[in-house]
Formats: C-alpha cells, sequence, structure tokens
DNA sequence: TCAATCGGACATTCAACTTC
DNA sequence: AAGTTGAATGTCCGATTGAG
C-alpha cells in the first residue's frame, strides 16, 4: 500500500553497503511497513527508482502468546506494548516455535539458469508416520535410522517464571534493529515526540515515547513485571492520556488484574483472546494457546 | 465509534540440496 | 564445506464485523 516509508526500509536494506545499517541516532521513532496510506514519496519521483518502494515488514522474532492469538503486531520487550495496553503483562509470554520438521525430501532445486538437477523424478510422496509427523516415504526407507523421526522436541523453555526483563540487546544483527531496548527510555528528552502514526490499536508505529521511564524507577511492581511501559513520566501523572494515544496505565500503583486495568471497561473481553480465561480455541483452531499445538491460521503452506 | 475477528500477504527460518 | 533454494513456519496488516 501506501506504506513507503524512507526511514522504515534503510534499516534492512538488502543493498544498503553495509548491513549492520543501523537507525541513526535521529529519535526517529521507528517507522514499520505500514503507514497512513498517503500517496507521497520520501524523494521527488523522479530520484525514486521505477520501483514503487515498497517497504519490508518487519516482524519480531517472537512474538508474545497474547499478540499472536490476536495476530497483533508485538514488540521485543516483555510484557509488549500491548499486553501492558491491555493489562494483561503477567500473561505476556514468548510463545514457543514449534520445531521444524527433519527429513523432508525436497526433490531437486531448479536453478537459476532454469535447469533442474534431475536427479530423479521419483515423487516424493510423504507417509504420515504413526506419530502423526510426515516422513517422506523415501526417507522412511532409506535411512535406516540417520534421521530419527524426530518428534517435536520439548521446548526449550525459560524456568518457570523467567522472562529476563530485556535479554542483552542483539547485537544489531543484519536486518533487526537494536532500538527498542531500554535504555532509550532513561534519558527523557525535551522536544516532544513527533507526532507518531498509530496502528489499528492505537499502538504506536513507532515505540514509546520517552516521557514513560522505565518502570524499573518508579512502579513497585515485582521486577518480572515492571517495565518502561508500566509508568508514566511523572510530568504526565495528571494526565490521563498518553501522547501516543495509549490507554494510560491504571493509575493505580499495583498492576490491577487484567479487567480492571483497563481505563474504561473493555465489554467484550478484550481483543486480547490473551484474558486468560478466556483462551479459547480460535473457530479456526489456528491457536491453541501452545505454540506446539495447530498452526495459527496462515501458517498452513501457501500454494 | 471502536474493539474483536480473521483471511491472507509478507517475513523468517533452516534443512535439503547443489556446487566447489 | 560453503552457498543456494525453497517449503515450513511465523508475524501481523488491514478489511470486515458487530457490540455499545
Ligand atoms: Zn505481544
Ligand atoms: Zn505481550
Amino acid at each position: 500500500m501506501g506504506d513507503s516509508n524512507p526511514e522504515s526500509d534503510s534499516q534492512h536494506d538488502p543493498q544498503s553497503p553495509t548491513d549492520s545499517v543501523q537507525p541513526q541516532m535521529t529519535m526517529h521513532p521507528i517507522t514499520y511497513s505500514s503507514m497512513p496510506t498517503m500517496h507521497m514519496y520520501p524523494f521527488p519521483p523522479g530520484m525514486v527508482t521505477s520501483q514503487p518502494t515498497r517497504t519490508k515488514r518487519r516482524q519480531v522474532k517472537n512474538a508474545c502468546t497474547n499478540c499472536q492469538k490476536a495476530c497483533k503486531k508485538c514488540d521485543d520487550a516483555r510484557p509488549c506494548l500491548r499486553c501492558v495496553k491491555y493489562g494483561i503483562a503477567e500473561e505476556c509470554i514468548d510463545s514457543q516455535r514449534k520445531e521444524r520438521q527433519k527429513g523432508i525430501k525436497r526433490g531437486p532445486y531448479k536453478k537459476r539458469d532454469g535447469k533442474t538437477t534431475n536427479v530423479d523424478e521419483q515423487q516424493v510422496d510423504v507417509a504420515v508416520q504413526p506419530q502423526g509427523i510426515p516422513v517422506p516415504q523415501a526417507v522412511a526407507a532409506a535411512v535406516p535410522s540417520a534421521t530419527p523421526p524426530i518428534p517435536y522436541a520439548a521446548p526449550v523453555t525459560y524456568p518457570p517464571g523467567f522472562y529476563p526483563q530485556y535479554p542483552a540487546p542483539p547485537a544489531a544483527k543484519p536486518g533487526e534493529t537494536p532500538m527498542y531496548y531500554p535504555q532509550i527510555y532513561f534519558a527523557p528528552i525535551p522536544a516532544p515526540p513527533p507526532p507518531q502514526a498509530t496502528g489499528q490499536d492505537g499502538e504506536p508505529i513507532g515505540y514509546p515515547p520517552p516521557q514513560y521511564y522505565p518502570a524499573t524507577f518508579l512502579a513497585p511492581y515485582p521486577p518480572q513485571y515492571a517495565t518502561q511501559y508500566m509508568m508514566p513520566h511523572p510530568a504526565h501523572l495528571h494526565a490521563h492520556m498518553r501522547p501516543d494515544a495509549q490507554m494510560p496505565m491504571a493509575p493505580a500503583h499495583h498492576y490491577a488484574p487484567y479487567p480492571q486495568a483497563y481505563a474504561k471497561p473493555m465489554p467484550r473481553g478484550a481483543e486480547v483472546a490473551a484474558a486468560p480465561q478466556m483462551v479459547d480455541a480460535r473457530r479456526d483452531g489456528r491457536m491453541d494457546h501452545t505454540r506446539m499445538g495447530e498452526p495459527i491460521h496462515g501458517a498452513q503452506a501457501k500454494a
């Protein structure tokens, strides 16, 4: 769509000379691919390469279970912004990734020049094993036990109750931007944040403006819940609206249990199917609460 | 009007495969 | 062994729906 933002792509631009392009410390909020549809180019049309500059959508490596269920944007912090917003920070847990199946035969690849290395034309039909793990017959039969059908390996999880507040900022791997880390909130900047576009959830397209200190300083929450999102900057305590239109955290001094955390009554049990009690099977069964279960919608292979 | 739902586009991961 | 390919798997945009 009209999601063309000059900055947004620069961080992941395959063309850029350095893979680890940094967002330059220009306090620009991170821009995501989606901007309100605006028909404008960052540069005069003449300077733009013919193809419509389509920014690349960025995604977190691992969405929390709540965002995952709601199919909404998550972030790297835990609890994530969205969970905090909905007052379900306690429920903000990294989802578990399913282990990829092994032993799937793939057939010859086609090379760039077009021809495919035709090893042999035999179809690789897939036999579903008792465990429900599809294993190509070729493999199942031919390979004695080289690749034992690997059932979903036990997920590696954090110790119960342990979710590092902020894992050390990833060393800006290519394609990843280490910009959401709390340090940046430690120093409120004088200038008001640039107007932020908001996502459909009212989530800032960028990240929380620096008026918000890391709650680590301010909130009496147990450390595992204290985050930069949870408490407004003192200067804004009186205000009821965050500048980014986010719901303010309840003025309460405790992290109110989920429903009460809403500034106004959430009629239909918040979007977050997240309400722990409400974790229900989606009718299409695309989420089942645990990553090891059914694929969420969209997980199905594309044609 | 605004939040919840969800189809499907898009991004990422990583084992199979190919080439050197 | 290193590089490439491409399907599996995951994220989340944005249209739609429906409650208040
Ligand atoms: Zn989240
Ligand atoms: Zn979360």
